[in-house]
DNA sequence: AAAACAATTAGGAAATTACTTAATTAATTA
DNA sequence: TAATTAATTAAGTAATTTCCTAATTGTTTT
């Protein structure tokens, strides 16, 4: 669970991971939306699968890599259950609302 | 909410707040559950302030700090529906079990 | 007013993180 | 087989984080 939190207090890591959330890509398709290096993207991807966040599938010369949601919210959901259980999930509206809020649109 | 992420990054931090969710309580009482010196913990504090995820009450000549539930649910629940909004919150008896997984007890 | 106590700020050292370029590994194409 | 492309590992540096002790601020008690 700590490599989890740890994996997620980076932006550019969050970002990546909701890139993902649209689908698997490959480590080249990804680099090409960050400034950084390749080098720096392949730590980034290494402590996002060694959460257990991603998965990757090497195919031919690529390596794809794709979200893996269930460990996201077992996590986070499980986690927070624990700290304030009184704060249960939102309705999906609500969870609309809170995603205007707190989170600006990606790209 | 790139604050709350960096703040929930660190092991004590998230124990300080699993601490608060059993009730408010004065910065020597959290002082006392950590190794750590107090003014470690001070700077720990600072981090989940600015976070938003706490809130200190001044009393006296103690600091009394407090959770912010919905400060952690709506960052949290917010950004993991843009992310991956097919997992929607688990069912309570779910995130029961999520927690037995993902986290120890604490203490 | 002086002493004691709670908490924070200040200053600095040690460890970790994030990035760079160069080199390497592995798969494809000419 | 040689050259190209994708991705990673290696090595080193700069920035950040985390923690300590000492000093400071503010409050209560004697």
């Amino acid at each position: 669970m700590d490599k989890v939190f740890e994996a997620l207090a980076s932006t550019a890591r969050r970002k990546i991971l909701a890139y993902l959330g649209g689908g698997e890509m490959s480590a080249g398709e990804i680099a090409e939306r960050f400034e950084f290096s390749k080098p720096a993207l392949s730590g980034h991807l290494r402590i996002l699968e060694e959460a257990g966040l991603v998965a990757r599938d090497k195919r031919g010369q690529f390596v794809y890599y794709r979200l893996v949601p269930d460990r996201l919210a077992n996590t986070l959901y499980g986690w927070i259950a624990e700290v304030c259980p009184v704060a249960g999930p939102l309705k999906r509206e609500s969870r609309a609302r809170a995603r205007g809020r707190t989170a600006g649109r990606h790209r």
